[in-house]
DNA sequence: ATGAAAGCGCTAACAT
DNA sequence: ATGTTAGCGCTTTCAT
């Protein structure tokens, strides 16, 4: 729900340039259609359609108006253009997460690259949103409220954040990341998302274990408040379903987090010789504490990541063993889901998706 | 220069909607302010003095005003607003980077959060656009130009890249980070940038490890077309003019080349006993190389980083001795600017500004 | 304190 | 092929 007084967006920063300038270059006031019009010696609405590219225009007068604009320096005041069209050309990519993992988890910088790309072969401008604290979801929702965007891709992964249903409720295209759990979704709602198989990447991790013999199995998963978390869990309980609680460590998401249960697991179970580790981050944190424990990997303990990001599984020692997704193709599904459902209905309503994981193996286990 | 079929902004995607809604929930446009007024019973102008705090409203008339917008669950559009109030509350954040670069250096982490925090207590909106290719130029500039945003923060480091002059063409109130050295840049040019003392930085790193008794001093620097990397090299030969050639490698700022450096300085100097290098992330992949060359930090080698991020700083093994830069504070102070620029002519011009580095020490020099 | 009315700069019928 | 005209939703004089 939008609090009611955060309309009044702050100061108002603007002072009205007083129209007799003061010094300074006089504020030259952006030309518009009609100054490029007059110069041009035609109508607005043939520079309009030159703009536009309406083929309409005789050759001699699209070139007037083309020296015009160039002449004026026009730029077209979207303002002006989308309280018409009622489209802007830009996708929100909205960001709930705390930005010391935005910019350092890989993931966020991987899906984004397949996100931009896409955006960009549309036509379509990547406009970030990152929210800080709590506090800025009113303000990213009356953003995207406000019109400044055809739609939105959100990256919220806890389940209980506000902004989810804030964001169903605005008659805005959006596609999540992940499948929806938050608290008011209701199965029949129509969410698009795009998915991992999180959970059938967590039972082919514990498979692998498993076939390689061992037999003291641990795990350090992503926090329990997060769908891809819970379903990574889920799938490597359905293949080990006596799995003791006590070999099951929560963590953050962070390298030092998941350190610390590295370290934990070690000394409840000093025995165990195999982790599945619920990201590629979390799972080069863990090499470094179990070498530094005097573990050798894959030998006296088997790690098995999640991500499949070569730039981190490439890079650990030894290279790790992962549970691949394909990242950056998500980002682009992401937009594909997103521009059919702009194009609005009429057309078939799209799908979410759900892509599949695999495991890639290198040398941790 | 703006390419001119540009602002054909590719595939038009929303079709209108059909009028006479085939199946669905019949597309509630969004109540406008009219819609506001009749529900509470006043004109327009009455609603939207209470939406923009006005305070010459009667307090019923406010009240049935507000019953109305939370009814109608009335957001204002804010195309129509700016086309007339020619304000946004919006900033863009402009980052001319390679994306790895973006969300992998803790530089821009941080400075981002200074960025957010400090444009939050302004009212305005963060809206960050990352350029991946040099097409994407004109798009980012149609962008500032179309009015989407009241002003912009640039960063973009490499000095032959087209978009500060681009942008500084604009008549858009902007700040760049770091001191100017794109080509057309004049020193009379009125360019707002916040920059760090990296001159002297590089000479207190020079100094200290003098200061220490070391003889066969190293650096990697960062990119030699980046202003600051070639300052913080100046500056360390301001204190070591006698320094040879062979004692400098340039980098990339990434750990992948520093690394490289690192290696092809101990091979050309297996007697180097200390080293400076231009970022704590670069220093990090260089105390890795160091380690695992046999070489003990900082007994044989000594080294010093630049950035001061504490993430970064303190989690080497060991602990790294850098340059200090409060990189929030400089975020801070890129707003700061930037809200004075858009405040606009009338008030004092705000002036560029250089924040002095200090030596932090810890174990590794 | 409130309403009427004039635009902001643009696109899209509708004429011609 | 081109011009005329009517808005898009809002803020802001100017009256009252």
């Amino acid at each position: 729900m939008l609090s009611r007084s955060a309309w009044r967006s702050g100061a108002r920063l603007r002072k009205r340039r007083p129209e007799t300038s003061t010094v300074g270059p006089p504020a030259r006031s952006r030309p518009t259609l009609e100054a490029v019009a007059t110069v041009a010696g035609v109508s607005r609405a043939t520079v309009s359609r030159v703009i536009n590219g309406d083929h309409r225009v005789r050759a001699d007068a699209a070139a007037s108006v083309r020296a015009a604009i160039d002449q004026l320096g026009y730029v077209p005041n979207q303002a002006a253009r989308s309280l018409v069209t009622r489209r802007t050309d830009a996708v929100a990519v909205v960001v709930a997460e705390p930005q010391e993992r935005v910019f350092i988890d890989p993931f966020f910088g991987t899906i984004f690259r397949g996100v931009g790309k896409a955006l960009a072969e549309h036509g379509l401008q990547f406009v970030l949103l990152l929210l800080e604290g709590t506090t800025d979801r009113d303000s990213v929702v009356r953003y995207l409220a406000g019109g400044h965007v055809d739609g939105a891709l959100i990256f919220s992964l806890k389940s209980d954040d506000a902004l989810p249903a804030a964001v169903t409720g605005l008659d805005l295209p959006a596609v999540f990341s992940g499948r929806p759990d938050w608290p008011r979704h209701q199965a029949g709602d129509d969410v698009l998302f795009v998915n991992a198989d999180n959970r059938g990447g967590g039972a082919t991790a514990a498979r692998h274990l498993q076939s390689l013999g061992r037999s003291k199995i641990a795990t350090i998963t992503g926090p329990m408040d997060q769908a891809a978390s819970v379903d990574r869990l889920l799938g490597f309980r359905d293949e080990l379903p006596h799995l003791a609680d006590s070999l099951i460590v929560e963590a953050d998401f962070s390298r030092h987090g998941a350190a610390r249960a590295m370290h934990l697991l070690l000394e409840r179970h000093p025995d165990l010789d195999a982790v599945f580790v619920a990201s590629d981050l979390m799972a080069a944190a863990a090499l470094d504490v179990l070498r530094e424990q005097g573990r050798r990997v894959p030998d006296d303990v088997a790690v098995v990541g999640f991500d499949g990001i070569a730039a981190v599984a490439e890079r650990t020692s030894p290279p790790l063993t992962t549970i691949h997704q394909d990242i950056e193709k998500m980002g682009r599904l992401m937009v594909d889901l997103l521009t059919q459902a702009i194009t609005g209905p009429g057309e078939p309503r799209p799908e979410s998706i759900t892509i599949p994981t695999r495991l890639v193996r290198r040398l941790s286990a």
